[in-house]
DNA sequence: GTGAGATGTCAACAAGTGATGGCCTACACT
DNA sequence: AGTGTAGGCCATCACTTGTTGACATCTCAC
C-alpha cells in the first residue's frame, strides 16, 4: 500500500479527487445537474474526463458527493424568543453571502427544484438540521407547527435573492432584510 | 386561403398547435427545460416530432410559448390594509391549487431556477403583475420597500409546497397556511 | 535500477438529442 | 371528380453526452 505523501491534503489522488469535486460543485451550482457535463468538470479540474469516472463512478455519484452540505446551524437553545428570528435571518444571510467560493448551498437549492434525488436530500437537511435546531429553541410543539413555514420564508429569500436574483430583493441590504423578515418569522412562530 | 372550420377552437392546425403546447407545458412543468425532449412532447401530443418544429420553430421558442403566464392578480386597490395579507395568501393558494391541469405556474417557477431566460420572464412577471398590484394596495413607497420580500415569502411557500414538497409544508392545510403566513406578510408590510 | 501499483491519457462506443428536408395524404374548393 | 395546398410522417444528419477499456507514464519500496 502506498503511504503518506508530504503535500498538503493527502495523497495525489486525494488532491485531484478534491479538485474534481470543487469543479463539479461550481458547475452544478451555476448550471444545475443536466447542463453540467463530465467533460466540463474535467476541463476545470485540468484532468481527463475518465478520471472523473474513476474517482466517482458516474455522474450521479459525483452529484451525490457535491450535495453534501452542512448548514452549520448554531445552537439556538439559549437564544431568547425575541432574538430567535433575527438570529435565524442573520445566520442564513451570512451563510449564503459569507464565503462566495462555497457553492454547496447553491448546488443543493438549485438542483432540488428539478431533481428528485436532490429534493430528497433537501428533505433530509430539513429534518436533520433545521427542524431539530428550531425545536431546541421553541420546543417540539411550536416547531412541528411552524418549522415548515419558517423554512419556506428563509428559502423564499434564498430563491429570490440568490437564484432568481429578483432586483427588488437583491437591492436590499442585509440589514434591511433582517429588519423586514425577522418580524415576519416572529409572526409565524407566534401561536395563532 | 382556407377558411373557417366548424370544429371548436379553430382550424385543425390550431388544435394540434394547442395540443403541442399543452403537452409541452406538462413536460416542462414535470421535468424542467433540459430533460424535456421534443420527442416526448410529440408523443404526448400524438404527432410527429417534426410538427413541433414546424409550429414552434425550435425548442427554445416552444419553451417561450409555454412560459406565458397570467397570475390573475385581483384588484387590490379597495382591499383594506388588514385584509390584504390574507387576500394575497388565499389568492396564491387557490391559484396554485385551483386547477391542477394548469401547469403554467409550475413551468415558470421550476425552470426559472436553472434557466436564465425563464428567470428573466419571472422578473417580468414580478414587475408587471405583482409589483403594480401591490402598489395599488399599499402605495408606491411601501410597495417599493416590501414587494420583494412579500414575493419572497409567497414564492417560498410555492417552492417548499409545490416544488420541493417538504412534508412539513405539504402537511399543512390551506387554512393553517393562511393563518400563519398572513400575519408574517403583514409584518413585512408594516413600516420598520 | 526495477517492477508493481497508482495515476493519468487517448480513442472510441452507443445512445439520445435537436433539427432538416423530402415525401405522402387528406381535405376544401371549384 | 380533379387538384392545389395545408397538415402530417419518415428517414436521416450532425452533434453531444456518459461511459468504457486499452494503453502510457509516473512514483516509490525494495
Amino acid at each position: 500500500m502506498t503511504m503518506v505523501s508530504v503535500d498538503k491534503g493527502g495523497s495525489r489522488s486525494d488532491r485531484t479527487k478534491a479538485a474534481i469535486l470543487t469543479a463539479a460543485r461550481a458547475r452544478f451550482a451555476a448550471h444545475g445537474y443536466e447542463r453540467t457535463t463530465i467533460r466540463g468538470v474535467a476541463e476545470d479540474a485540468r484532468i481527463d474526463p475518465s478520471m472523473v469516472m474513476r474517482y466517482y463512478g458516474n455522474k450521479a455519484q459525483l452529484f451525490d458527493a457535491a450535495l453534501a452540505i452542512d448548514l452549520r446551524m448554531p445552537d439556538l437553545s439559549n437564544v431568547s424568543a425575541d432574538d430567535l428570528p433575527r438570529t435565524l435571518v442573520r445566520h442564513f444571510l451570512t451563510r449564503w453571502e459569507g464565503d462566495p467560493a462555497d457553492d454547496a448551498l447553491l448546488v443543493l437549492t438549485r438542483s432540488a427544484v428539478t431533481n428528485e434525488h436532490a429534493a430528497a436530500r433537501m428533505h433530509d437537511v430539513f429534518a436533520t438540521q433545521v427542524a431539530p435546531a428550531l425545536a431546541a429553541a421553541v420546543g417540539p410543539e411550536v416547531a412541528a407547527r411552524s418549522a415548515g413555514l419558517v423554512s419556506a420564508q428563509l428559502l423564499g429569500l434564498a430563491l429570490t435573492r440568490y437564484l432568481l436574483r429578483l432586483p427588488a430583493v437583491t437591492a436590499l441590504t442585509p440589514d434591511q432584510i433582517e429588519r423586514s423578515l425577522a418580524p415576519a418569522i416572529a409572526a409565524t412562530l407566534k401561536p395563532t
